[in-house]
DNA sequence: TGACTATATAGCTAGAGATTAATATAGTGC
DNA sequence: GCACTATATTAATCTCTAGCTATATAGTCA
């Protein structure tokens, strides 16, 4: 009865992807380029961010493999990469409606 | 061309709920649980996690909402809440392979 | 009551990473 | 070359929490 046995690597994996998303500033960042390619600036405006913590975290991502990377010029546009991403969050977030319940009637005990 | 804008403080849920699974440890414990609910030995025998940190990590997830719990005697059985998670969790892993793609590929510039 | 088992908690150290201000780097146009 | 803009990096502070050991709590049974 046990149908997925992952392995420790896999495991790491990931929590290492899903602590990619454990952040407000990265979901909004996200979430800002959701609607299309941004420059690092663009992203500052959308979001509210400090220059310096969009760049890092922009850096991050990219680095992950979760966002493209175009220059052109002086400027450096960065885009989503995976379209499911925008399903995961759906499904977390409906996931999260189900949570939300149980810790309104899960004092249990 | 902005599909949703989502609150800072369904960011912030959501974050929170990213940061339960964004721990190889709690990720073990899920998978322990998805053959059906464990006492908090049986997790640790499952996950060859110490005893301390298993009840710590299952107190915790219990008090998110992410998982049940049922005392019977002295033992305490904990359970998966959430049907939707093993879909997440495989969602998650498709994504991940597109972002390993990516790292591999991704030697831009 | 005491002995035993199962869970939970407290205190601690170490490490990861968020966030910031300041500075550095790179590209553009004069 | 200089001035200007956009991006990246450095260094510092701060918070959080994983993981550990040891201890406490609660339930069961004699």
């Amino acid at each position: 009865m046990a149908p997925k046995p992952r392995s420790e690597a896999a495991l790491q994996e990931l929590a290492a992807y899903f602590r990619l998303l454990a952040e407000p500033a990265r979901l909004k960042i996200v979430e800002a380029l959701a609607g299309g390619e941004l420059s690092v600036l663009q992203v500052v405006a959308a979001t509210g961010l400090k220059q310096a913590h969009v760049s890092r975290q922009l850096g991050r991502m990219h680095a992950e493999g979760l966002l493209g990377r175009r220059k052109e010029g002086t400027r450096v546009f960065y885009s989503l990469l995976d379209p499911g991403l925008d399903q995961l969050l759906r499904g977390a977030e409906r996931s999260l409606k189900a949570h939300l319940r149980g810790r309104l009637g899960g004092l249990d005990r």
